[in-house]
DNA sequence: TAGATTGTTAATCGATTAACAATC
DNA sequence: TAGATTGTTAATCGATTAACAATC
């Protein structure tokens, strides 16, 4: 696989892509055009060709891309066939959440332990995942090979954790905290679920809409 | 306040913008400049005074900008004065999760409403949040203004879901379901929460580092 | 007043789109 | 072979950065 410098947006289509592909292959289409895939997914025939040569030549002249082999190939630019292993720290609503709905193995994710201070939960496990005393959580760092941590503590010990995290060799953190993780002289990788920076947009587009609305509104009964 | 079609990398940053100046304020600072800001969130300065520029001009030149003001204008523009109205359709893992943790409030949302199926959670309320039977989805919406519908519904009934809403007037939906809503002839806004491209975009970075970590070391491999 | 910093116009950079030769 | 569709180069478009006059 090619490796040269990607930008962003390229890197946050290929999850769609691969989704888009998991359908094509369920519907039992075996073969796409980068036209049709682009109508479906509402992208230009161009940007689809320019994003996968990023990463190789999957296509065939004349052809189309075969779905189940560019499925593949898009997967494993995602990293999907390495096997990180993932931990999680903080078990309360949304780390439970994510334990028992979350599918880690889909994205090709090992989860192989849960951390969390509160005594009740300790011992427990959740469809096989143990949970620990976060006490051991630097103890089990430095036995384990562990790529990406999932941050579900509260904001107030956030920080101090993340530091934990970086000292002991976590490679990236999944942050569902509300806070702003990236620091500039950090090496770890945060990608964040901000969800209140998700549900911010959406009323700014509802507020978009609702004034062109009576912008609209305002003009016609000008008119009568 | 202008309403110039602004663009989607604009909005995105919105929400950052509000979080660090709600950080500021606790930290009892009153006033600050563009330049500073900027080495905050690691933006430039000139990006940053681009963004406002669309909305208008909330600065003063050999001043700053005052925060609280400041703070101010981007809640409005977010929406976040408008007092949007909210229902949540699903409780499951994560549904709960959200009307258990997540503030609406602080978003200026009001989440009114829950519907589920299941009988052993209708009739109960959490936070004040009462749930009721699916059933009478379509006459809740008739008899209340409902701009947001927050989706948390098992994959298999979201599309019919949001046929629903949007017939009964929704205007938008905060998508927790991990399939493509967005439909390129339906006028209903969608803002989705996809854990699982977030998680394979942080699959990717990882995987990204892990390649140049190793093509480092057969450098100086080769060297000695 | 002098210094600081804005809002905005112009320049640069990067991403998307169009075009087309290569080829299945 | 003829038609279809790729991968890639060139053209366009949009977003970010730089520069600077205006002004607090």
């Amino acid at each position: 696989m090619k490796r040269v410098k990607v930008s962003n947006n390229v890197i946050r289509r290929l999850p769609r892509y691969l989704r888009k592909l998991d359908d094509l292959k369920e519907s039992g289409i075996s073969r796409i055009s980068s036209f049709e895939l682009g109508q479906q997914l509402g992208l230009t025939p161009s940007q689809i060709r320019q994003d996968f040569s990023c990463f190789g030549e999957f296509g065939q002249q004349g052809y189309g891309y075969n779905v189940a082999a560019l499925r593949s190939e898009i997967a494993s630019i995602l990293g999907m066939d390495r096997g990180y292993r993932a931990i999680l720290i903080g078990v309360g609503n949304i780390g439970h959440a994510l334990m028992d709905n979350f599918s880690f193995s889909e994205c090709g994710v090992d989860l192989v332990a849960a951390f969390d201070v509160k005594e009740s939960l300790i011992g427990a496990d959740f469809r096989g995942v143990p949970i620990y005393s976060s006490e051991y959580l630097a103890a089990f760092l430095e036995h384990n090979d562990i790529a990406i941590a999932v941050l579900a503590v509260p904001k107030e010990v956030a920080v101090d954790v993340t530091n934990l995290l970086a000292e002991n060799g976590v490679e990236a953190i999944w942050n569902f905290t509300n806070i702003e993780l990236t620091e500039p002289n950090s090496p770890i990788i945060v990608e964040n679920i901000h969800f209140s920076d998700s549900l911010l947009s959406l009323s700014y587009f509802v507020s978009e809409r609702m004034d062109e609305k009576s912008a609209k509104a305002a003009r016609s009964e000008k008119q009568v």
